[in-house]
DNA sequence: TGGCAATTTGGCTATATGGCCAAATACGAA
DNA sequence: TTCGTATTTGGCCATATAGCCAAATTGCCA
């Protein structure tokens, strides 16, 4: 790989992998319609909050998040909302992989 | 986490996490150019060719290309194409960043 | 058929990740 | 200051991933 490339494409990665997880996936869709502390995340997710904790702070260390405290709670809310987008890509693979795995069982039935 | 919504969210995890390593994001804006086989990709990437084969299983596994055999070689190609406008997304994120920590390094200098 | 080139698979190791628990920290309120 | 709540950190284990090498496979072509 050309030398230059190499750490653009790690970069990219890093953010990337910080997204692609069930529950950080979650994470980032709710507070695409809100912001919400970490208590509120921990019982939605029904995981230990030291989890959902470690969590929050691998997007925020991507960047995709922002946290602020206010009261005795820290709200997180999402800083890049393109991301959203994305979503709506994958569910198009998704669902062009199911179409095509009913296809391949249609064949098999031939 | 609602029963329901788990599943769906380790889908899209599992697409994510395929795209998200910096060899397959090469790998998919090389096959976003142009159909490749895998000893053009292996050279480009320079690891070994069991390596790439690897990814490129994973990349079909998630249905994000396709091959097709011809001659002696397995040409890979895109299926998803819209996978690349997600890059630009990414590239937001990381330039925002980059500001962010310009910003965080002038305050310090005050 | 036999050999060659391209690709994949199996086996192994090193490293990274996710999860829980327990303990530490931060901070508002009494 | 002391208590209590919210959150984070450290420690530990189980599992997953990436990489290389060696070996198996596939299929073209003499």
């Amino acid at each position: 790989m050309k030398s230059q490339v190499k750490p653009q494409h790690e970069a990219r990665a890093k953010i990337i992998k910080a997204i692609a997880h069930p529950s950080r996936l979650f994470i980032i869709e709710e507070l695409n319609k809100k912001e919400r502390c970490v208590g509120e995340l921990t019982e939605m997710i029904g995981a230990d909050a030291s989890t959902v904790s470690k969590h929050l702070s691998v997007l925020k260390n991507a960047g995709l998040v922002a946290d602020e405290k206010r009261g005795n709670s820290i709200y997180y809310t999402l800083r890049c909302t393109c991301i959203m987008d994305f979503v709506g890509c994958v569910e198009d693979v998704l669902s062009a992989n199911a179409k095509e795995h009913a296809n391949i069982l249609k064949s098999c039935k031939k």
